[in-house]
Order: structure tokens, then C-alpha cells, then sequence
DNA sequence: TATGAATGAGCATTCATTCAT
DNA sequence: GATGAATGAATGCTCATTCAT
């Protein structure tokens, strides 16, 4: 029997969907500045200012607060990359990579810590939780770069480079926000992070 | 007032550190198949086939768990890339990167979920907890990597390499035993791995 | 990092209040017929007829129970004493302090073992917990009375004499309900109380 | 059934009498400066050097060990109080009740804490231990004090005045070691205490 | 709808006591 | 006798969730 994690009601008034907001915020302030022991649904109601009552006339359980709060996440990123995939919004495979990049460095910049724990949380939910496919698929998004470029694409396995790619960004992403070395401004760490996917990207890759 | 977290006695008698280990053996097994909700001192005494009492006799608290298992990672990380840093061991960056590639995949292959959570976990300690840090630190692993292998390396700033490389590759290693992509041996997942990041190594970094 | 010991929330609603009041009731009475050692917050809360939970809804913690039960015995032990000192109520001090005791055996008859428990468990506490000082202090109050009616008082350390006279009072009134002597009256205990603190201080003390 | 505390076994050997020596000792020590909520059987073991099982040997459960040390100090009292009134070692009511006092004040003196939390432990037993007497009667004590000095005592109720007085000694004993007035010296203390005494037993006590 | 008091299963941790060595 | 590792029942406390008002 499966979990239900899905928003319990759609908000039609305008009052509920402030209450939803203000709950969703809460939400990432609590776990952005409280930390995950710290995020129950007790203190998020009282950090958004309503009852614990009204949380749940919202969200069926704790779990539907991260996946709400994950699913936004994942539409802000897919706005990011589709931004930068735009028709003719950049012409070379550089540029492009270089506006997501700079886009996802800026969507976490703020609550960096935020992210961390979401994507932590979100992994852990027990397999009996059926977390619903935000329907953004980066892999999608990836491959759908590499192949608007595919001129500057060395790289044999178009797929496995997506996979690559996908991850390495996330990661470098992630670590530039979290765990930056001493001393780089963000730019430096942008332009590295498009260095290492570029440099694999055109690089014809090993015969194996 | 820190929290302990290192080992509340060393056991002496073989008795003391068969217990302990069993209960370390256990305390993995748990979080690898069980996650990290069902990660009690009760259920790793159960399963480790001894009493709760036994388990706080050697831990002082839950925390010292992970941060033993995180320890002890760190430490076999630690053998493998010192193995494959071995003098005269690889002739080539590239051979010394893909043996270390290849070592932190077998390590992490046999229980992916248990570093995955074990990472989160010792990341979301409290302040208060004096996580000791385990003398691992894998920037001045990679940057000896770099430094020996100078030839081959065109980035310009080796720091900064230093710390793309590293996050690359660990987020990629667990990726591979977490999310591999469909119908990929380990053997492809590791050529891209050892690609990305000698792509990067070897092309002269963009001039910013 | 002092230990908070005072209520948790005030009760607002009519409800709440029955349940703190309740949970005081239980905790004095457990204390009272079954011992410290049976005083686990467990078992308070099932005599209140209330769960745990609500029990640390209004108080933080199981000391806090014993500061608001000491407290509210503060508070009563007070009133007699105000009483018995009111204008005009006594004209000798030895039917002052006679009101006192006889307000102070009358306060502790019913639940004598309640007191000694509640002292000893209130003197107990770690130096890490702020017991908030209830406001009640006998001193103030014996030295009121002995300045009061001075001219019966020929003790010439006052304050040495207040010391004395408040720590034999309590001491006596103690024994008196918890230890009495066999098969005399209250009333003839009362009389001896009397005794002790009249004859002291109205008997010029030794040259010392 | 009741609980046996008496010792458990009558320690025949000098290095079996050493050790229940040292847990005494520990115990007291444990009791004094740690307070009793660190009073633990493995605590007292360490502390004394020895092992929780010699403890165990020697001693039938934790009890036993508050048993002991209320049996060694009721007897100290006792001896105090004996060579008080020792034939001929006191002309006076007043010197016998000053050398009772010193003597009880000089016993407290060093482990005041200890006598406070000894006397708790000890009262809080379950009814089914049967805390064997000690075979110190204070009242028989104060008892035959009063009868040796009957010509300088006036109270009509000898056996109600006996009651008044151990409790009233007792009770400023242990406030002046514990709790003592401000910038009073022992003497004074000692001074007070005597004058309270004598006082009461000097004067007529109220028809009643 | 909103509230927040109430619930109680569940978890981390302690400690008196036992017993194999 | 002595040791100290092992035991496990018991305790204080938390927090997701419900429901009467």
C-alpha cells in the first residue's frame, strides 16, 4: 500500500494557496537554517504561522513537504536548462553550457544547504513511497544538448555522456555552494565546472 | 560542549573486538538494507546478536556508529589511492587515475546505499558533535596525484583542479553504483569516469 | 547551559488547565503512596489519565514537575505565614508563631511524605538546573516576625536567632507529621513546637 | 520477600576486609562529590578500584551500600553522644548538650553533602526491605541525657521533649553545615544551637 | 476551515546485576 | 576470589498524526 506523498488538495482560494506558500517556505527555511533534526511538521507550522492542523489539510504527511519541496526544485532547474536551450539563445555548446551552469550555481546559491538535505531526504523515503516522477528528466535535457550540438560532441556514447555529464554537474554544482575551495570567486568555479564538461564533450573519448 | 563520538573504550580481549565488530558489521548491514530509518541502537544490537548494553559499552551514542563506519571508509579510500600512487606503480596519469577509479568503484560496489547514507548522516551532525576528522583528506591525495604527474597536466590553477576532480569523481563513482545508466558494464563506467576527468587534466583550461 | 525547569506553555484554554492541574495532582500523589523511585513521568501521566505527551506539553522536562510542586508548597507555606503575621491578627508573638505552626501542620498533615520527598528530590538537582527561586523566603518572613514583635525577643543576634528558629520550625514540623512521638496529640506537638521557639527566644542567649 | 541488605558476607581476611574498606570509602566519596545520581555500583567499583563484581561479592545489591554507610555514621553518632555523657565527663546539662553538638558538628563537618543524601536514600527504601536497625536509638539517648540531668529539666514530658530535642539537634547540625547563616562562625552555630536546646529543657513548658 | 490539545508508539540511553573466564 | 564483558528491563523524552472544538 503505497504512500500517498501527492498534495493532499489543490488550494483554489487565494487564501489557501498563501497558506500552501507560506507552509512550502517555511518548509526550506527550517530545513535551510534548522537543519533536518530540526524539521518537524510542528515547527514548520509555526515558522509558516499556522496550526499544525492546517499543514496537514495541505500535505497528507512530512514526506509530501519534501516532495513538494523537491518538485519545485526540479521545475526551477528544468526552467534553467530550457532557458539556456532556447532557440538561438546560444551558439556554441560552450555558451550553452556555461548558462546552465551559471543558472544552477545561481538557484543555489541561496539556500545551499536547502538542497542537500532535500535531495537526501527525498532518497531516503522508503521504497513503499511511490515519490511521483516530477516529470523532469535531466537525462532528457542532457541528451536533448548534446544532441542540438552535436557538431562539437566527440564523445562515442552519447548516452553515457549524458550520464556523465549530468552527474558531474550536479556534483560540482552542489560542492561550489557547500564546500567551495578557498580563495575562487564563484566565476572561476562556474568556468571550471564548464571546463571539465567541455573538455570531456570534445575530446573524442577512449576507444574501449 | 562537544559531543563524543570516538570509541568509549578500546576493547582488549578478542571477545571485546569480535563485539565490536559485529556490531559495526551490523550497524553497515542495517543501513544498507534497512535505510537509515530503521537505524536503531536496538536494531543493530539485534542484529549484531548482542545487547543495546554491549553497544553503548563500546559506543558512546548512536553518532559514534556512523562516524566509525565513515572512519573506516575514509581509511580504505585512503589504501586505495595510496596504492595507486605507489612508486612506479602507473607510468601514466592516466593509468594512475583509472586504477584509483577502478578501486573506488570495488570498494563501493558491495554496499552503494551504506555510503550514500552514511555521507549524509555524518553530514548532518549537529555543530555541537566533534566529528574527529579521520586524517583522510583526499585534496592532498589529488593534488599529489597532480603534482607527480606534472607533465601531463595543463589546467593552470592545480588547486582548483584539485577540488573539481575530486568531487567528480566521487560523485560519479557513487552514481555508478547507485544510478548507472541502463546496459552499461562497470568496465564503460569506469572509461568515462577516467575520460572526464583526464579530459580535463590534459586540455589547457579556458583563459578566464 | 542551565536546564529550563519552568512551564512550558501557559494552558489558555479551560481544558489545558484541568490537564496541568490534573498532572500536578497525579505527580503529588504518586509521590506521596508509591515513591520517588515509582515517580517516572510514565506513570504520572496514566495516574493524570492524561499520555506522556501531554505531560511534556506543559512541562519540559521531569524536574519541572518537582520545581512546580515545590513551588505551589512555597507559595502555601507563605500564606500561612502572611496570614498568622496579618495586622492585628496576633498580639503575642507567641500566639503568632502558634498560628504559624498550626498552619504549617494543618499544610503538611495530609501529605506528609509528599514534602519529604519533594525536598529532598528539589535539593538533588544538578547545579546545571536553574530552580527559579520561588519568591518565597522564609528568612524575610522569620525576620519579620521576630522584628515585629521585638520587644518580646531577647535573643541579640536577630538574625543568627531567625536561622535557628526557622530551620528547628520546619525541621519539628516535619518530624511531627512524618515521625511523631507515640501516642501523643497534634495538638501536644504543637505545643512543644511552641515551646522550642518561645523559650529560645525569649530567654537572652549566652554571651558568646 | 524482602531484600536483604545486610553485608553479604563477613569479610574474614585482612585483604578482604581492605576491599570492603575501599568501596565504603568510594562509596561515601561518590555519594559526597558526585552527587546520587552518579552514585552507580559500577561508579563506586571504579572509584575504589576494584571490579563491580568484588562489589558484588561483598555487598548483596546497591542498597546494602547506603545500609552501611548509615549504619557506620548512626554508630559515630552514637559514640559521640556516649562520650558525652561518659560518667562524671560533664557537671552540667549545658556542657553535656555543648559537647554533643560540638561532637555531632565535628562529624558532619567533612562530608556534609553525604549526610544529606545518606539520609534521603536510606528513608526512600521500599517497605519491603527490611532496613535492619542499627541498633542506635537516639531517643534512648536523649533520654537518658535528660534523666542524668533531670534537676536542670523542666518539661513536664520528658519522653515528648526527647523527640523535641533530637530532631531540633539534628536538624540545626545539618543546617549548619549545609546551610549555614551568613558570616557566622561554627562556634556561634554551635553557641545557637545550645541555647534552643537548654532554653526549652530549662523552661516550664505552657500548661497545655 | 482553522486550531492546537492530545495521543502513544518508538527511540536513545542507563545501570543494577550476572556469570564465564 | 577477582574480573569486567554482557545483559535487558526500564526510563525520559520526541514527534507524526488525529480530532474535538
Amino acid at each position: 500500500m503505497d504512500k500517498r506523498v501527492d498534495a493532499r488538495k489543490q488550494p483554489r482560494q487565494a487564501r489557501s494557496q498563501a497558506t500552501v506558500e507560506a507552509i512550502l517556505v517555511a518548509a526550506a527555511r527550517v530545513l535551510e537554517r534548522e537543519g533536518s533534526r530540526a524539521f518537524t511538521t510542528n515547527r514548520v507550522a509555526e515558522v509558516a504561522g499556522v496550526s499544525v492542523g492546517s499543514l496537514y489539510q495541505y500535505f497528507p504527511n512530512k514526506e509530501a513537504l519534501i516532495v513538494a519541496l523537491h518538485d519545485r526544485h526540479g521545475r526551477a532547474m528544468h526552467r534553467v536548462i530550457g532557458d539556456a536551450l532556447a532557440d538561438g539563445a546560444h551558439a556554441t555548446l560552450r555558451e550553452a553550457v556555461a548558462a546552465v551552469v551559471r543558472g544552477m550555481l545561481a538557484a543555489h546559491a541561496d539556500e545551499p544547504e536547502l538542497h542537500r538535505v532535500l535531495e537526501h531526504e527525498y532518497a531516503s523515503f522508503d521504497e513503499r513511497t511511490s515519490a511521483p516522477d516530477t516529470g523532469f528528466d535531466i537525462y532528457r535535457e542532457v541528451r536533448r544538448l548534446l544532441r542540438r550540438h552535436a557538431g562539437e560532441v566527440r564523445v562515442a556514447d552519447r548516452e553515457l555522456a549524458a550520464w556523465a555529464v549530468a552527474h558531474t554537474v550536479h556534483a560540482l554544482v552542489h560542492a561550489a555552494v557547500l564546500e567551495p575551495p578557498r580563495r575562487r570567486r564563484r566565476g572561476a568555479l562556474e568556468g571550471a565546472i564548464v571546463d571539465v564538461v567541455l573538455a570531456y564533450l570534445a575530446v573524442p573519448s577512449t576507444s574501449r
